[in-house]
RNA sequence: GGAGGGGUACCAAAGCGGUCAAAUGGGGCGGGCUGUAAACCCGUUGACUUCGGUCUUCGAAAGUUCGAAUCUUUCCCCCUCCA
């Protein structure tokens, strides 16, 4: 492959599917191009399963084309189908445009906009989408589509095939992107809309449109689905999805989350997520025998590239800190205390739900019955334990944990 | 429209008048081993508790009964077959 921005995402395993890749190729080695991906705006934030696409565009960045980020706030109101057993609840206009303007401050962070032909261009696409008329729509737009194909779809397909019921809101999804697509190549000249894999069916109907309407030729281009060595889903942990706002998930947590990779996972993510040069990944795995110290690596850069250097380095201090020397990292979550309950003393059931360690008490009994609790490293094993000044050992903070990876610092205020 | 089957905890699934806070599996959580992996082993998995118990839960509501996830009635939802 000559094109350096298609062989980078060859190298990094980006590829999945084109729609004429050859012909693409030819294109990127003459011009710079607009490309866009469509993000959800279900959430005030994204999390880490997006972060492959944002991954993406910085790549697209990095060699001079510039990327269109199309948060949907037109189509979240209707719901995409694709890969979802059932239609998700039902949101509010007002809400879907919160999380727009919050998911945009995630991308100014993680799109750099200093090169004015690089800069992402933000579009939302109600703008469009809002002013259709339905019967114009049909006419224009809908006469492309047939049903028969659209029954294909594995949107629609796998939830007829299951028996699932599907609306005939969500039904229009396919169309309404499609249309997006039309939209951004007719008034932005983007010639390309990229996706992960499940987005396939969505951006041909998008390329099909083009060409019927418009006879000119428009490309799409998806990524692999990432699943982890475990078979689960990219994104989700069991306390909750890894956002990338750091209101949601701190940049310590979200450390933790990369330096908690399988080892399998390993190699395959330091591709996708870290911006090292290739040759230096494969030295690196290389030369590397201790796979912790490539989970460091990782961690790392990940954190760096969505946090910063700073707060990269920080977590990684605070793991060190907390993990090999037993003490307590500067970034450990903090909880505040009153002098009042210190020297009154508080039942260590307290201190726990008290700072929402646990969601119940009867967890916090039973965990410290299987010796998961601790203060200052020590095991506690009485459930009637009352946490005073003596456990605070002259200082003014304690270090409390849950299991080996739960630590938070409670402070005297 | 007709005939049947079903809705049980995070998920799947058993229970079909008391011994049911509900078998079993998965998942989760805690511990052990290790490397803040994986695999494996042990424990645990509704809430509150003075550890005696108490309270809330088997689609929803009402009822029968000393006693209901289990029986009755109504309602809501899902599925299969026929038209």
């Amino acid at each position: 492959m000559k094109n350096a921005f298609l062989s980078e995402m060859n190298s990094r395993g980006f590829l999945n599917q084109c729609t004429d890749l050859d012909k693409l190729e030819r294109i990127l080695n003459g011009k710079s191009i607009k490309a866009y991906i469509g993000f959800d705006s279900t959430a005030p934030s994204l999390h880490v399963g997006s972060l492959l696409q944002i991954m993406v565009l910085r790549l697209l960045q990095k060699h001079g084309h510039q990327p269109i980020v199309l948060l949907g706030g037109g189509t979240t109101l209707i719901g995409d189908p694709s890969g979802k057993d059932s239609t998700r609840k039902f949101l509010q206009h007002k809400d879907i445009k919160k999380n727009i303007s919050s998911i945009k401050k995630i991308f100014e962070k993680l799109l750099p906009s200093k090169n004015k032909k690089t800069k992402p261009i933000f579009v939302d696409n109600y703008d469009w989408l809002g002013k259709l008329k339905y019967i114009d729509f049909l006419r224009d737009v809908g006469k492309h589509f047939t049903i028969n194909k659209m029954l294909t779809f594995d949107s629609v397909k796998l939830r007829l095939d299951r028996e699932q019921s599907l609306s005939y809101m969500e039904f229009n999804y396919m169309i309404l992107q499609a249309y997006d697509f039309y939209q951004l190549f007719k008034d932005q000249n983007c010639i390309l809309q990229l996706g992960g894999s499940d987005q396939w069916g969505n951006i041909v109907n998008g390329v099909e449109l083009i060409r019927r309407t418009l006879q000119k030729e428009a490309f799409g281009l998806t990524t692999p689905l990432i699943t982890l060595s475990t078979g689960a889903k990219m994104g989700k942990t069991e306390k909750g999805a890894v956002w990338l706002d750091k209101k949601m998930f701190t940049p310590y947590e979200y450390w933790q989350f990369w330096r908690n990779t399988a080892d399998e996972d390993v190699k395959k993510f330091l591709k996708y997520f870290t911006e090292i040069e290739m040759d230096q990944i494969s030295n690196k795995i290389n030369s590397e025998k201790d796979i912790n110290k490539l989970k460091i690596l990782l961690a790392n850069e990940t954190t760096s590239i969505l946090h910063g250097a700073k707060a990269s380095k920080d977590s990684q201090e605070t793991a060190e800190t907390t993990f090999s020397k037993g003490g307590i990292g500067k970034n450990i979550p903090e909880r505040k205390i009153s002098k009042d309950s210190v020297v009154k003393g508080i039942n260590i059931l307290d201190l726990i739900f008290q700072n929402d360690l646990l969601s119940s008490k009867s967890e916090a009994r039973r965990i410290i019955k299987n010796k998961g609790i601790k203060i200052n490293d020590k095991v506690i094993d009485d459930d009637k334990k009352v946490v005073g000044i003596n456990e605070f050992e002259g200082k003014n903070y304690i270090k409390l944990s849950v299991g080996k990876k739960t630590h938070v610092k409670v402070t005297i205020t």
